[in-house]
DNA sequence: GTATAAACTAAGCCTTGGCTAAATTATAAG
DNA sequence: CTTATAATTTAGCCAAGGCTTAGTTTATAC
């Protein structure tokens, strides 16, 4: 018996787990400043108050997580103020929107729901590579076309 | 301009930020157990330095995570023995086994690398709902059938 | 123009989940 | 049976990301 060979390598297995642990790292950024970059197309500014209530936390919380991301160069703003995105920032965000719209309309195009699948994509879009994201775009070329 | 619509209301954003953060805090719970099943299968017990290892972090990380387990009832074990899984630990282990063995099958079947699947399911298969999943199988049936 | 309300910041607390270094226990070798 | 090695635990540190409560600043209303 002992099945050996189901199991993967251990420094493969943890190689994942490693992976994925640094998509979350990146998660809370990428969520800000997509938010922020929103924010600021519709309203014409981003304010911390839209940011707290949107990102479903509290305003201090959002005010902790603002600080980070404008240490780490993503955003600036001035006590009091609204909230701008760097070019590094903006950069994240296109690059951010875009992939969360592919995973969006990946998951329209194989027939989950509008609702579910604006749910779903929240958290996968962390988690998508840029081999898969091709598969995605390709799957919803194809599923969009079939119509004559 | 002004091209309002284009934000969705705040409290269902909300909603959704915090389904993500729900998913989050569940994610290291499902991992584990599911690894320690699959060492208890393979190798017919469960041990710290295994677990430490194929999830890619230090033994006292595993260990500490593994008293959180155990405190919520998922895993059992005394000290310097392997672990056990709870009634609880089982069926969550054999819960996630499944939803993650569909989306690896799902990413296969659309066409996504071995390699590439088997690391992006891993981070994945915590963001995808019980309708998503549904989606996923049927796809992974359709496109298993067509070879006449 | 001042009072009230709203937005924001400050301070302090908590849990999770990482780490290292050191102590303990169990196992293997000789 | 003793000793060396391996496994595990303990202690203590840290950052991220949540929260509440209280203070400060800005904006609104009158
Ligand atoms: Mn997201
Ligand atoms: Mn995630
Ligand atoms: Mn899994
Ligand atoms: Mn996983």
């Amino acid at each position: 018996m002992r099945d050996e060979g189901k199991l993967p390598e251990a420094h493969e297995q943890a190689a994942r787990f490693t992976q994925v642990r640094e998509a979350h790292k990146t998660e809370a950024t990428e969520d800000y400043v997509e938010l922020i970059d929103d924010l600021i197309r519709v309203h014409g500014e981003a304010r911390l108050v839209d940011v707290a209530s949107r990102m479903g936390v509290t305003q201090p919380t959002a005010s902790k997580t603002l600080a980070r991301l404008q240490r780490d160069g993503f955003v600036n703003s001035e006590p009091y103020r609204s909230i701008f995105l760097t070019d590094q920032g903006k950069a994240l965000a296109t690059e951010s929107r875009l992939r969360h719209e592919i995973v969006f309309e990946f998951l329209l195009s194989i027939g989950v729901s509008h609702e579910t699948a604006t749910r779903d994509s929240e958290g996968m879009e962390h988690h998508v590579s840029e081999e898969t994201l091709k598969v995605f775009k390709k799957v919803i070329r194809q599923n969009s076309k079939p119509k004559p």
